[in-house]
DNA sequence: TCTGGGGTCCTAGGACCC
DNA sequence: TCTGGGGTCCTAGGACCC
């Protein structure tokens, strides 16, 4: 059986974790730039704010009904999830960790009772030792699991926690459960599957396999299987290197100037580096892009990218260059620009680097120790401590964030820097 | 004024090979 | 009249997830 435990309504539980007065209170979370609401608690659902809304369109409502707002705080919510699944791996023969709060536990074999007794305990360790409220749903597939958990979520008399394992139960709960709701049926599909008069599970598992191989291709196969009780998709223990690393961000407001948006470029470029190098990869692929801000209308749009390839690297000086000359190929004056990312693609194991042929541009070794030891300094002192001068020193493409909290378990310079700003303020209050 | 970021997998079609 | 068969690799685009 295997259970599948996700945090609920994780960044705006993160939030109530450090401020327990935002209990009973509605809280959203907002995305980078403060730009849509991407966490909620039950009463910021309750008030009808959807899921990606963009904020200025509640502003009204969220001034009404006191909603707390807060900007992503990406340190706290990182750290907090570690707590999580850290408390979960103690009580699983195998875990993977499947986002930033949702986890596959393999529960082994055992009766419902059992199982069902366990996801109890497992769900009050993890509340007790983080402060984190979960739903745990188990069952013998991923995607049954998935359905599980979201009936352990939304009706209360499971509280929190639903096994899904009896066939005959299975059936009469995919009978009324929603397509749209299934893992892996998105807007599309569910709407294509609608026409063709299939609105619930269990009229996806109804249909015969050439027609389902035929309308939603293996992926709807393995799908079905998986409804039906067969596993079919694996259970992924390790965490896997990734094939891809993107850094992308819209700027805070609307850029011109091309040095800043190269500032911009070099800057992510120093991200993806860095996370290439803790997965131990070589990246031989870039892409680069720009592009306008698409939202408004009224003002010429552009958007461009462009795919760069080079001997395999993990230097960031090197990478840099790389995505300077790239963006100079892509950018035209004259518009105003709203983000700028970069991918690093088609990696290779760093040990099973080759070494350059003609002297190395890009596996140069004295930059090689530069970067290492830039990654010590960023590592102990936070990231940004050591920076390159291609990515400025003003930020001007930086991030709106006015209301971001604390973060509380990582960055004790900053909860310092609070604490004697209100030690001072009290002092003066006193005196 | 204002609209997120980071991934994965699959398919179709073209280029190329023998 | 009539024009093979079997493969690989790559890319763009589309779908999905959180």
């Amino acid at each position: 059986m295997i259970a599948l435990v996700d945090c609920n309504n994780f960044y705006a539980s993160c939030e109530r974790v450090f401020d327990p007065s935002l209990n009973g209170k509605p809280v959203v979370v907002l995305s980078n730039n403060d730009g849509c609401v991407i966490a909620r608690s039950n009463e910021a659902k309750a008030l009808g704010i959807p899921m990606g809304a963009p904020v200025f369109q509640y502003k009204k409502l969220i001034e009404a009904e006191k909603v707390q707002v807060f900007s992503t705080n990406f340190a706290l919510y990182g750290d907090m999830s570690r707590r999580v699944m850290s408390v979960l791996s103690g009580y699983a023969k195998d875990i993977e960790i499947y986002s930033i709060d949702e986890a596959f536990l393999d529960l082994g074999e055992g009766t419902d009772e059992k199982l069902d007794a366990l996801a109890k305990e497992i769900r009050r360790q993890v509340v007790k030792q983080t402060g984190i409220p979960v739903s745990i749903g188990a069952a013998p597939t991923k995607t049954l699991a998935k359905v599980a958990t979201h009936l352990a979520k939304k009706r209360p008399e499971f509280k929190g926690t639903y096994v899904l394992s009896d066939p005959a139960v299975r059936e009469e709960v995919l009978r009324t459960f929603p397509l749209r709701e299934v893992w892996g049926i998105g807007r599309r599909l569910s709407k294509k599957l609608e026409l063709m008069g299939v609105s619930h599970a269990l009229d996806l598992v109804r249909l015969p396999d050439p027609l389902v191989l035929r309308e939603l291709t293996v992926v709807g196969l393995r799908l079905k299987k998986e409804l039906l009780g067969i596993p079919s998709l694996v259970f992924e223990s390790a965490n896997k290197a990734k094939k891809a690393i993107c850094t992308a961000r819209s700027f805070g407001t609307m850029l011109r100037e091309y040095d800043l948006i190269e500032q911009a470029v070099a800057s992510h470029t120093v991200t993806c580096a860095a996370k290439l190098r803790r997965q131990n990869s070589c990246a031989s692929g870039m892409m680069v892009f720009i592009h306008t801000n698409y939202f408004r209308e009224d003002l010429p749009q552009y958007k461009r990218n462009i795919v760069v390839s080079f001997p395999p690297t993990q230097n960031t000086l090197a990478l840099v260059r790389t995505a300077k000359e790239a963006l100079k190929k892509i950018f035209r004056p004259g518009f105003e620009y709203k983000k700028a990312g970069v991918i690093l693609t088609d990696f290779v194991r760093e040990d099973s680097l080759q070494g350059e042929l003609f002297n190395g541009i890009y596996e140069n070794k004295r930059e090689m120790e530069l970067v290492r030891a830039v990654d010590v300094l960023n590592e102990r002192y936070g990231r940004g401590t050591v920076r390159l001068g291609d990515q400025g020193l003003l930020d001007k493409h930086a991030l709106k964030q006015g209301k971001r909290s604390r973060s509380f378990t990582t960055r004790w310079d900053e909860i310092l820097e609070v604490n004697i700003r209100e030690t001072k303020k009290s002092v003066k209050r006193e005196t």
